[in-house]
RNA sequence: GCCUAGGUGGUGGAACUGGUAGACACGCAGGACUUAAAAUCCUGUUCCCGUUAAGGGAGUGCGGGUUCGAUUCCCGCCCUAGGUACCA
């Protein structure tokens, strides 16, 4: 019988889930091992070539790791509240569950088309009320927490009331809002209890503000900052505007210093590091207060505070409160003037426009904090309210942007340091003694910023001050499909619904909009009251709540009483291997990394990271092809469409062909005219006989005609080839366009396997003689290759390794079972199908193949055949004489240290190091 | 601009800590088997010179350097991809 990888593929698939061959189970004494993939959102396009890479990569990792004794937990899930859904109910009126759910059995069948070893009892879905229950049990854990610095861990709410009551706001030392009260414990407990409510606002992790959020009219809801890419949302493109509204936010602020410290912690790629690292962006510097007259002051943070005497003006940002009040009469019609120009600017224009100089001043000085001396204070639209106090001391000499302004507007430039250049541009350097600086002159960098803090400290005009570029989360949405807040309104102040009163099931509505006033679709629902009388919080979560916790829920599916149970998470711990893609750099990996950390302080868990290795799958780009139709002389279309090589002889234009009728990149001509209606009577100029296809890389896209579903493959090739050949695309990391072309050479391997295992005529045939020597090799150097690819994540080269090996025994005629029998578990990883049926053939029983034992690597196999190449084993290095003979030994003329039997054979002389490749010595150092 | 990764045949890519560059596969060319096709197998395939050959030369983005030896390490430059951006 030939290799059917359609009948094999069907049964095998069928056995694994009718027997439910991958369930795991806690209770065992293998040591544990979780491997995640990032589940996917459930879009209604369905699964492409490119999605299934990190789950193939993921499952070769979870079940080799099953072969090497491990017990491993390899679940998968769904995150199923999201945009398009919503939209698609807004266009069709269907409830976005509904699609949801055909969506998901889309994508399982699919999934499970590709064979993977996933526990599907352990099956989470982000908008099932069963999972959001837990989210929004985790939203109140937030609420009801704050943040201590002085344990540097957040702590239950009921700690910080205890000591409002006991001591007051006196000695609190707690990541909040900056608008905090300073009262007693006597003035506390007068407080009615809205004003208290209120200032516990200010410091629960969970946290209702009035905050500037990016709002996006077309969606009608607030979008976070790593959905806004430049000035237009990621979804749909729609342009994008700053306003003030009332938002949940989380307090992911307080965290910014240990998600920095974790990043060190972490196996983690190094780009990923740097993109989280670059987006909490910490300086180290100082906040300086520039006096006003007659009180008051302008708070700047400055990353170089040595540089204080170098100041010859402050900047504001328009936005900058003070802006008003610091506009003198005469200078008014010009700052207004100014003011109105930067607001007509869009956030879009403002960063693309960072050539021209622009700004006014205010009319009002400040005071140096130190010298006392007048400072210019102006206003310029390259400072951003958004970062650090909205304000900066301008040092032209040591800041190029500070530079150019003080150019512009003939402002003073103060040289600073005895070794900086500023004739041309401003000069950052450090490593000069400082001049025109008061008491640090002389002074070396260290030495000043320590003097110069020391010094405001005493004038209580300044202090240390670490700042970060990472903002709180926004955590409202104005949307329908996404998990409601579990809070009501009672007099404006929040509350929490109870925590058995959940879940907070989401309403039915009429319609899926945005009301008529602007609300969101919640308000639509009627009758939704909390106790029939308060108002409910009426946005839903974001897309990225249901995602930041998920992976403990597989740990502990079914719990109805904890969102996963302290046995389980004491078992399972954390994620050991996470693969997915880079765009979640800034977004859910940071987020998830935030609340694990919440979790683990208010003590449910004992990690400090959630993920401990991650690696990142490149994507699968398109591969789409052209046809050139050859144009007449008024530049219309024929139906002549010219090869490639040949199309310069033509004017021509190119368009996207189905990449489905195309075989290494030469056209079906005859599919090609049932292409498209109006290609039917399609002439074809070829070259060799061929029509040859153009290529170019692109998205995968429908109106590219360049998707490629991975059914399509299967149906052709079957799983495991599809499984081969996605890895032996080249390295996971690496972004590359989908291609078929070399599909066929895995199909080839796949079919040399089978035939090993059969005779001539087709019928199964093993030997139970013992393996030559050279079987042996041929075996052990697969066992040791793909277990060290493995390991390093090199799938790629290990199907390589696959190719050779099974040349190898094709050429040997090997068909020994003691053989064939490793082999096959070996392949196992990565072509699970073929080998469970290979492995029931030589007499094995059902579903065992995939809990058998990983074959040990034997060195002695490869050293005792040949002496191919020096082996050291135990540190000694053994050596054939044999075939050193031919070693060129006059270009050693003077020897020192070596191997005994080499410097026999050198006349006694003794080398430093021989250099061996494939067996024969190519240089001698001496 | 800054940060990160990368640049190797006609193509995807290999070379894991410096050691015969181009494994493996695709494609292409030629051949075997077959009435024929499919399937399978064999041979060749970095480029240039050389009638086939023997043989020689060049070669891992460009220019230098370290080394007996560099795709690999160092310096400078060019290009590509991803991230980020008046972040004080």
């Amino acid at each position: 019988m030939d290799y059917n990888h359609r009948s094999i593929e069907q049964k095998w698939q069928t056995f694994w889930a009718q027997n439910q061959t991958f369930k795991t189970a806690e209770s065992t004494d293998k040591p544990k091992y979780y491997v995640l993939d990032m589940f996917p959102y459930p879009s209604g396009a369905g699964l492409h070539v490119g999605h299934p890479l990190g789950y193939i990569a993921s499952d070769i990792f979870s079940r080799y790791k099953r072969l090497k004794g491990f017990n491993v937990l390899h679940p998968m899930g769904y995150d199923s509240f999201g945009l398009p859904a919503e939209q698609y109910a807004i266009q069709t009126g269907q409830h976005p569950a509904i699609t949801t759910e055909v969506n998901i059995n889309r994508y399982r069948e699919q999934l499970d088309n590709i064979g993977f070893s996933y526990d599907w009892s352990r099956e989470v879905r982000t908008s099932n009320p069963d999972y959001y229950r837990w989210t929004q049990w985790i939203f109140i854990q937030l609420f009801n927490s704050w943040y201590n610095k002085d344990a540097d861990k957040s702590e239950s709410i009921d700690t910080l009331i205890n000591r409002f009551k006991s001591e007051g706001s006196q000695g609190v030392s707690a990541e909040s809002d900056e608008d905090i009260s300073i009262f007693t414990a006597e003035e506390w407990n007068a407080f009615p209890e809205e004003d208290q409510q209120r200032e516990l606002l200010k410091y629960r992790l969970a946290y209702l503000r009035e905050s500037t959020v990016n709002w996006c009219a077309a969606l009608g809801t607030v979008l976070a900052n790593d959905e806004v890419i430049n000035g237009v949302s990621e979804r749909g493109g729609y342009p994008v505007e700053q306003k003030k509204m009332m938002q949940w936010s989380m307090r992911i602020t307080a965290y910014a210093d240990r998600l920095l410290r974790g990043l060190d912690t972490v196996d983690w790629p190094d780009p990923l590091v740097e993109m989280q690292r670059n987006w909490i962006g910490k300086s180290v510097g100082a906040s300086v207060i520039f006096p006003l007259t007659p009180k008051g002051g302008i708070e700047v943070f400055t990353t170089r505070v040595d540089t204080l005497f170098g100041v010859s003006f402050v900047v504001l940002a328009p936005e900058h409160e003070l802006v008003d009040a610091l506009t003198t009469e005469a200078q008014r019609s010009a700052v207004a003037s100014y003011l109105a120009k930067t607001a007509k600017k869009s956030e879009l224009e403002r960063m693309a426009d960072t050539k021209t100089v622009s700004g006014v001043f205010t009319g009002s000085y400040a005071r140096h904090p130190i010298t006392g001396d007048d400072v210019q204070i102006w206003i310029a639209d390259y400072v951003l309210a958004g970062y650090g106090t909205g304000a900066v001391m301008a040092v032209p000499s040591g800041d190029q942007r500070d530079y150019v302004f003080a150019k512009h507007f003939n402002l003073p430039i103060i040289p600073i340091s005895d070794s900086q250049n500023i004739e041309e541009q401003a000069d950052p350097t450090k490593d000069g003694r400082y001049i025109n600086s008061d008491f640090i002159n002389g002074m070396t960098y260290q030495e000043a910023v320590s003097a110069v803090i020391a010094k405001l400290e005493a004038l209580k005009l300044g202090k240390a001050k670490v700042n970060f570029r990472m903002r709180d989360a926004i955590f409202g949405r104005q949307r329908y499909w996404g998990e409601p807040v579990p809070v009501y309104f009672k007099n404006g102040i929040p509350y929490l619904i109870k925590e058995e009163e959940l879940p907070l099931l989401l309403p039915e509505v009429d319609k899926y909009l945005p009301t008529e006033t602007g609300e969101p679709p919640l308000a639509r629902a009627e009758g939704w009251k909390y106790q029939d009388q308060y108002e409910y919080e009426l946005s839903t979560m974001p897309g990225w709540a249901g995602s930041s916790w998920y992976w403990f829920r597989y740990m502990d599916p079914q719990n109805q009483d904890i969102f996963v149970s302290k046995e389980a998470v004491d078992y399972w711990k954390a994620v050991d291997l996470y693969i997915g893609g880079s765009e979640h750099a800034t977004g859910h990996l940071l987020y998830s990394r935030f609340w694990n950390k919440v979790l683990k302080d208010l003590g449910f868990h004992q990690e400090e990271e959630p993920f401990k290795k991650l690696i990142n799958q490149g994507m699968i780009q398109g591969r789409s092809n052209f046809v050139y139709r050859v144009l007449d002389d008024e530049g219309k279309g024929t139906n002549q469409f010219v090869s490639l090589g040949l199309r310069d002889q033509y004017n021509t234009v190119p368009l996207h062909v189905d990449v489905n009728i195309v075989f290494n990149d030469v056209l079906d001509t005859e599919k090609f005219k049932t292409f498209r209606s109006d290609f039917a009577d399609a002439e074809f100029i070829l070259e060799n006989d061929k029509y040859i296809c153009g290529t170019e890389v692109e998205k995968m896209s429908k109106s590219k005609f360049n998707v490629v579903n991975p059914d399509d493959i299967i149906e052709t090739y079957g799983a495991d080839t599809l499984r081969l050949y996605e890895m032996f695309l080249g390295p996971l990391e690496q972004a590359k366009p989908w291609n078929t072309n070399g599909i066929e050479g895995v199909y080839k391997f796949l079919r040399k396997v089978w035939r090993l295992f059969h005779d001539a005529e087709g019928n199964f045939s093993v030997s139970d003689e013992e393996p030559t020597k050279a079987e042996y090799k041929a075996l052990h150097k697969i066992i040791k290759k793909v277990e060290d690819d493995i390991e390093r994540f090199s799938f790629n080269t290990s199907v390589s390794a696959f190719m050779i090996c099974v040349n190898e025994l094709t050429e040997l005629k090997c068909n020994k079972r003691r053989i064939l029998q490793d082999l096959i578990i070996v392949l196992e990883s990565y072509a699970p199908h073929i080998t469970e049926e290979l492995w029931i053939l030589l007499g094995n029983q059902a579903g065992t193949i995939s809990y058998a034992v990983y074959p040990k690597f034997n060195p002695d196999y490869l050293v005792e055949s040949e002496f191919a190449y020096p082996v050291s084993i135990n540190g000694k290095m053994k050596l054939n004489l044999s075939l050193a003979l031919d070693l060129d030994a006059k270009a050693v003329e003077e020897i020192v240290i070596g191997n005994a039997d080499v410097q026999r054979y050198l006349d006694g002389k003794a080398v430093k190091k021989l250099i061996f490749v494939k067996g024969k010595i190519i240089n001698i150092v001496v």
